[in-house]
DNA sequence: GGGATTAAAATTATCTATAAAATATGGCCG
DNA sequence: CGGCCATATTTTATAGATAATTTTAATCCC
C-alpha cells in the first residue's frame, strides 16, 4: 500500500477498532479497555489511548475522564442528524465539483454501482455506496470537507449494518442512477438536490428481533 | 467551574495549544515539540501526544508519523472551505432552531451583538460573536451539528486573529442584527439565509506588514 | 431476606525509561 | 573552497511500572 509509510501503531488501532464498530462487532455502550486491546494487538496501551482520542473526535466512541471509553450509542435522532448533515454537505460538495467533473469519473461511478447491485452482502454493498460518493465528490478540491464527509459516511455505515444485519437484499440504486444522469447533462443543481434527497432517505422496515418477535427498524440507502 | 472534574491533563493542554494556535500567539508551520510542551504544562509526554490528536482531528494541526507536529497552515482557499461549509451547517441549524426559538434566546443574542459592538480588541469580539452564534442555533437540538459548527468556528476564528491582529477598529454588526430582526418576525428561511451569506462574507483589507510595506489581506466578519 | 457499607480487584491516568528514526553538525576528501 | 558521508544530538514512538479512582463483590446489620 501507499500508505504503508505512515502506518503507526495507534492509526493501525484506530482503525481496527473504527471497524468493528461501524460493522456493529461491537455493541454499541460496550466499554473500550485500553489494557485488553492492547494485549489483543501486541502494544503498550499509550498508542491505545490515542486510538480513542481519534475515534472519540469521529463521533464513534465516547470517553468519560476516569471512567474510560464506550463505544458511542446512537439513536434514531442521530441518524437523522447525521443524514441532514450529510444532505447539507454532500450538496455543497457536488455543487462545487460540478465544474470540474470528468466523464471518466462518471463513469468510474457508474461501475461503483454497478458493483453495488452485484453485491451480496452488506459489507461490499457499504464499499461500492462509499465509493460512488467519494468518486462524484472529489473533484471539489476541498480536503476538510471531504474529510468531515467521510466521517459522517462512517457514522451512517454503522447505523446501515445494525439496522440490516439480520437481513439483507441486494437491490438496484436508481438514485445513484438518477445523480449520474443529471451530472451527464450537466445539470450540477438537479445532480445536488437528488443527492440531498437521496442521503436523507431513512426508511422503515420490520425486522425480526432474537427473540422472534418483529420490531419497526430502520434504515438508510445512501 | 462546573467542568473541573472532568479535566484531565490532556484535556488541559489541548484547549491551551488551541487557544494559541487560535490566536495566533504560534506561528502556522510551527513544530509543537512535545517534550517541550510537556516539559512547560509538567507533565510527561503522553497526555501531549493525546492532546496532539485532539488538535490534529480539529484541523488545527497536522502530524506526519515520525516526523512530529506542526500547527496547520491555512490558505485562502482553506477560509473559503471554511467558510462555506459553515454556511451550509449554520444555514441547517438555525432552519431547524427556527421552531424552537423564543424571545429570551433572541434577547440574549441581542445583548450578545451589543457586546460586540463595544468591544476594542479582538478577542472580546470574537467572544461576543460566538456567543451570537451559539445562542440562535442551539435551539436545533442536534449535538452532532453544533460540535462540528464549533470547530469551524474555532478554525474561522484564527485567521479572524491572523489578518486583523495589527490594527483592530470596532464596527457595528449590521448582519447579526437583521438575522435577529427576521428572526422575531418568525422568517426563518429569511434569516437563514441571511445567516448563510453573512458567514461567507470574506473581506479584502490592506494590512501593514512588519517591513512597512502594504499588502492585500483577508477578513471574515462573522 | 434486602439494602447499605466496606474491602478487594480491576482499570484508568500518569510518569519514567528505552529503542528507533530523523535532523543537524562536523570532518574529510575531491 | 565546496560537496558528501559519517557521527552525534534531538525528537518521536513505544514499553514497562506506579499511584489513584472506580467498579465489583462480599459481608454485616436491620
Amino acid at each position: 500500500m501507499a500508505e504503508a509509510k505512515d502506518d503507526t501503531i495507534a492509526n493501525r488501532i484506530s482503525r481496527a477498532l473504527a471497524d468493528r464498530i461501524i460493522s456493529g462487532s461491537i455493541e454499541p455502550g460496550a466499554r473500550l479497555r485500553q489494557d485488553h486491546i492492547a494485549e489483543e494487538f501486541g502494544s503498550s496501551h499509550v498508542p491505545v489511548r490515542e486510538a480513542f482520542r481519534r475515534l472519540e473526535a469521529q463521533g464513534l466512541a465516547v470517553s468519560e475522564p476516569r471512567r474510560g471509553v464506550r463505544v458511542a450509542a446512537f439513536s434514531l435522532g442521530e441518524v437523522k442528524e447525521v443524514a441532514e448533515m450529510r444532505a447539507a454537505l454532500e450538496g455543497l460538495a457536488l455543487r462545487q465539483a460540478g465544474p470540474n467533473m470528468t466523464a471518466a469519473i462518471l463513469d468510474q461511478a457508474e461501475e461503483a454501482t454497478r458493483a453495488g447491485d452485484k453485491s451480496h452482502d452488506v459489507r461490499s454493498w457499504e464499499e461500492a455506496n462509499r465509493t460512488f460518493h467519494r468518486l462524484i465528490l472529489t473533484p471539489c478540491g476541498m480536503p476538510r470537507l471531504l474529510a468531515a464527509i467521510d466521517d459522517l459516511h462512517a457514522a451512517s455505515a454503522r447505523f446501515l449494518f445494525a439496522a440490516w444485519r439480520q437481513e439483507w437484499e441486494s437491490r438496484t440504486d436508481h438514485d445513484h442512477r438518477a445523480i449520474l444522469a443529471a451530472l451527464r447533462q450537466g445539470q450540477i443543481e438537479v445532480a445536488a438536490s437528488a443527492l440531498a434527497r437521496h442521503v436523507q432517505w431513512i426508511g422503515k422496515k420490520p425486522v425480526r428481533t432474537g427473540s422472534g418477535a418483529t420490531r419497526e427498524a430502520f434504515a438508510i440507502i445512501g
